[in-house]
RNA sequence: CGGAGUGUGGCGCAGCCUGGUAGCGUGUCUGACUUCUGUUCAGAAGGUCGGGGGUUCGAAUCCCUCCACACCGACCA
């Protein structure tokens, strides 16, 4: 629609003899002013330096000579806007239109042929899934959706450390505390792990004689000569991944195939190219290997690639990962997901691999996020335990059980609501909010059926389903009427691919999120305001297209949250 | 000190890219209906958009500067 504005704007201008195309076309920020709005006049009134308001009269008598039907009125408005507004059979039309696209409304073609890789979760073996890990996962897999949406190809990978320091830590608390009970369920043998990885912490920092023994446990762990080490190592770090893997499945990221990095084996891949390119990119610096990014860009700062014992850092395993990603499956585009305390340094990696890469360099995109802060102040899980990723899921899905204790239904069927409900109300806390920022994150609020939610939007679009399916013994025969008037509800509906299409330019799932929160709000008030099934209802047909349109772009929209719709609440 | 963020009604946020005179949710106050899931609907009050300066007919939005908060800044990741 905005194409056939643009097109009919420019031949008005054509037939006024104008040459200008720098204007642009937008939805006003209040309906009353028209579905699309054009700041036209007021760009060319500078130009030709004439009256913005008189220009704008006369570019809309222009456009009224022979306007399409999609627009039913043309006005001009504030100090030289000309607003349109869109007609009866326009909103018809896109009614129908969803109901043709199904699943694939919204959807578009921009990165058709392309293939995207995005990296995100990144959590470690041998330590809790903590909350960082779990913003990052509900971005990336929204981001991953967002691109899959927009027509590309995309790979999902995750990038893991399973050897250093914190290894040794716990592995060194294991040693001390001993293996768990074979009954334990895997999360609760992972959790034991965490648990011996922060023993192992807490004395590698306290006691002068630990942090020697854990730093030879830490050699042991590259070199794979002990026995028992190795034991331990294997045995820890296959429960740790397939607890993992547990967690993945409830928040619904499914990892492609070969597409789990881990640092072990990225580790030598890095040192061989970083030792191939000193002298080159890298220079030898008190007994070290460092990148002087300043060179390059004065806000780079200089990094240490391989330290003066000579084992590789964490830069330099990424270099091999960023390496490995590009040979294994030369994505067109690779995004990597983390928080913002690796903007700097990533920024320092991605400028060296570029000097050895060139090829690379357009193609490697880091986003960032904030961190997540408890509105309540200090964090303590229900339990009393430190808070992880983990039991922050479990404590979202037991508050929403709590609330639906008075449901008349089964447990089970309780049981699978609260976990949909529960992840529900986390990620859209997460995603509700723009990168940039920290989120204040309020638990009670986020389980909340009511207002700016996960929940709500789920709540709303069940109660929209309830009617559909309460309507199959509804007969519409002699309710076929159009309605004259036109709804909120279908002015946002018809705006949704614009909006898919503006959260993968921006690459910010929040404009999804609030965009959703607007239509829900929309259908609610719509809900509150008619009784669809009723006799005297003689738009009950095209009322019903409505909230099945309605259904399908909540069930569009939360997909790209990674939010799914339960089919009661 | 340098870099890169953030700062908008009590609270949580959108709007900033592309300038048109501030919007959403919650909370507070008032009213409605109890019906297709009332965890709803209608309405009201509440903001000099961190401070100051500049550009412009017009600035939350662009530029400069200051302040506050959290992040990064050579051998952690």
């Amino acid at each position: 629609m905005m194409e056939k504005i643009q097109k009919i704007i420019q031949e008005a201008l054509k037939n006024l003899s104008i040459d200008e195309s720098n204007f642009s076309i937008e939805h006003p920020d209040d309906f009353k002013n028209g579905d699309y709005s054009t700041n036209v006049a007021m760009v060319c009134a500078k130009s030709l330096k004439t009256n913005p308001k008189e220009l704008a009269e006369k570019i809309k008598l222009e456009l009224e000579k022979n306007l399409i039907n999609e627009i039913s009125k043309v006005e001009t408005a504030g100090p030289g806007f000309i607003n349109f507004y869109l007609s009866r059979e326009f909103f018809t039309e896109s009614v129908g239109e969803v109901l043709n696209k199904k699943e694939n409304w919204g959807k578009n073609q921009i990165l058709s042929g392309k293939k995207i890789m995005v990296e995100y979760t990144d959590p470690n073996p041998f330590k809790p899934f903590h909350i960082g890990h779990l913003m990052t996962n509900a971005i990336g897999e929204s981001i991953s959706r967002i691109v899959e949406f927009s027509g590309a190809k995309t790979v999902r990978a995750n990038y893991q450390g399973d050897v250093g320091p914190h290894v040794a830590k716990a592995i060194y608390g294991i040693m001390k505390m001993g293996l768990p009970s074979d009954g334990m369920s895997i999360g609760e043998k992972a959790h034991y792990i965490g648990k011996c990885y922060t023993e192992g912490s807490n004395l590698y920092d306290t006691d002068e004689n630990i942090k020697k023994e854990i730093e030879v446990i830490n050699k042991k762990v590259y070199d794979k000569t002990d026995g028992e080490v190795n034991k331990i190592y294997d045995w820890g770090r296959a429960i740790t991944l397939e607890a993992f893997e547990e967690i993945y499945k409830l928040l619904g990221t499914k990892f492609s195939d070969g597409c789990y990095f881990f640092e072990s084996i990225m580790a030598p891949i890095g040192e061989k190219i970083v030792r191939e390119n000193v002298g080159k990119v890298f220079t030898e610096s008190d007994g070290a290997i460092v990148f002087h990014g300043g060179e390059y860009d004065k806000k780079l700062h200089t990094r240490v690639f391989i330290n003066s014992q000579g084992l590789p850092t964490y830069e330099t395993k990424e270099i091999g990962l960023t390496v490995t990603k590009f040979e294994k499956e030369n994505p067109d585009l690779s995004i990597v997901v983390t928080a913002t305390e690796q903007a700097e340094y990533m920024k320092v990696v991605q400028k060296a691999i570029s000097l050895i890469h060139g090829d690379y360099e357009s193609r490697m995109n880091h986003i960032t996020h904030g961190m997540m802060r408890f509105a309540s102040g200090k964090m303590s899980s229900r339990k009393g335990n430190v808070i992880t990723g983990e039991s922050l899921l479990h404590d979202s899905m037991d508050m929403v059980l709590e609330k639906m204790k008075e449901r008349e239904m089964g447990d089970e069927e309780k049981n699978k609501i609260s976990e949909v409900v529960g992840v529900s109300a986390l990620k859209y806390s997460i995603l509700k909010s723009s990168l940039g920022s920290d989120i204040i994150y309020d638990p009670l609020k986020s389980v909340s059926f009511e207002g700016d939610s996960g929940p709500y939007l789920q709540y709303t679009s069940v109660r929209a389903n309830s009617i559909l399916n309460k309507a199959k013994d509804f007969n519409t025969d002699d309710k076929k009427d159009i309605p004259e008037e036109v709804t909120e509800l279908e002015k946002y509906i018809y705006q949704f691919p614009e909006v898919v299409e503006h959260a993968y330019e921006k690459l910010e799932p929040h404009h999804i999120a609030t965009y959703l929160t607007e239509l829900a709000s929309s259908f609610n008030t719509f809900y509150g305001n008619t009784q669809i099934l009723k006799e005297e209802n003689k738009n009950a047909l095209y009322h019903l297209n409505l909230i099945k349109a309605f259904y399908q772009t909540m069930k569009n929209g939360l997909w790209l949250l990674g939010i799914e719709i339960p089919e009661r609440m």
